[in-house]
DNA sequence: TAGCAGAAACTTACACCGTAAGAATGGAGT
DNA sequence: ACTCCATTCTTACGGTGTAAGTTTCTGCTA
């Protein structure tokens, strides 16, 4: 590692820090991420990072900001009257994009995004129902369903995230210690594996809400 | 406040330490929670509270527990064949206690609950599903998703939680900013409203996804 | 009633955190 | 060559969780 002095560049950028910032996060976990360790691993102290985060909230949202940004990034518009698959395709990709960042996760339940960008993106939303021919309000309510729910079932999937490993066990790792007496509904299942799928769960969950908001507008 | 040298009693315990927990979470938000803080609300030093929980993770665990506790205390047994409206009220019930204890809504989330008295509750919900003709795969897919997408969506709807206040304005604080010409969509909404709220985007989609259930276990 | 064991509380200490304030250095423009 | 300024480092402060050790009170036994 070289040496360097005060003054001396590292050739540092806004776009740098918040990758490094990603990377921390998915290799060490959210509680290991502080601005003394992302600095050092950027080769820098930690106040260094000031100059181009205001702080570390600002940083963990921009965080989420970046992780959204990936997931839709290569959405393309729906099909007149055909919101069902974007739909469809818009959950599975922020799951997708949400499990490749489980460090994040937390993040992205937690704080409210609303940056220029997430705003960008929730007008596109808009736009795209609506030329599908959903009403404003609806498409509103389906989006941010689809969007919730995501969040939700994917914060259980990833159950505990990387850094917080170990705190608590999962039910897989719990199944020495349950008394087949006392739960046996959840001795079978962990025996017989059902209702453990989380893919399978996922997509028929998003297939039902799609198809029970398409059914309401078809009657409207 | 009445001086107490080592060894006076403070009359504590395990309990009273949760209460006081979870007190201090709705009123001062997760962040501000410390333990020294905590101690300092019961009258007593930090360190004599590591005499009731091993650490603080567990207190956060446990409040969480807690907080499902309250939520599910009292929830009836499904009528046979009737479990529609029992995981309608489970929902809302749930919705409920979260609501009422905004503090523990992110660690709701995060943290995956596996509490002996967490394992008890599933294994009644899935006891009960069952009495009530569902097949315990099933049944294991529709309390997680309804969970899951309770939690999310509550989440959301709490939106920035107590102590996070201000950090992150929500979306009709930025009505001002908000320019019409590049969020049209976004612009209607706040003007009328539509697609605004959140008890009836929520009872809705809850809806939506126990109508679709019930499809899938009629056919079968 | 005296003494003692254990519980319950306090005290001290450590390593770490976010970040405010200011000093130091290097490179770019004149 | 000299100035200016962006970039980085240094120092410092008040806060955190919690390990270790100390003090005091309470209740039991002799």
């Amino acid at each position: 590692m070289a040496e360097r002095r005060a003054g001396a560049k590292a050739g540092l950028s806004r776009e740098l820090v918040f990758d490094a910032a990603l990377d921390y996060l998915d290799s060490h976990g959210l509680p290991a991420l502080s601005m003394r360790k992302l600095g050092a691993a950027l080769g820098v102290e930690a106040m260094t990072l000031y100059n181009y985060v205001p702080n570390k909230d600002a940083l963990l949202d921009g965080l989420v900001d970046r992780v959204m940004e990936i997931a839709f990034s290569g959405l393309a518009d729906p099909a007149p009257g055909d919101w069902v698959p974007w739909m469809r395709e818009f959950a599975h990709q922020l799951r997708g994009a949400l499990l490749a960042h489980p460090g994040v996760l937390p993040l992205a339940g937690t704080r409210p995004v609303n940056s220029p960008d997430a705003l960008r993106m929730s007008e596109r939303w808009l736009a795209g129902m609506r030329a599908a021919g959903v009403p404003l309000g609806r498409a509103m309510d389906i989006v941010n369903v689809i969007a919730t729910f995501t969040i939700g079932h994917t914060l259980a999937e990833a159950g505990q995230t990387p850094g917080h490993e170990g705190s608590e066990p999962n039910l897989d790792d719990r199944a020495g210690e349950l008394d087949p007496a006392e739960f046996p509904n959840l001795t079978e299942i962990l025996a017989t594996r059902a209702g453990l799928d989380f893919d399978h769960r996922f997509t028929q969950a998003i297939d039902i809400l799609l198809a029970g908001y398409a059914a309401l507008d078809q009657v409207a």
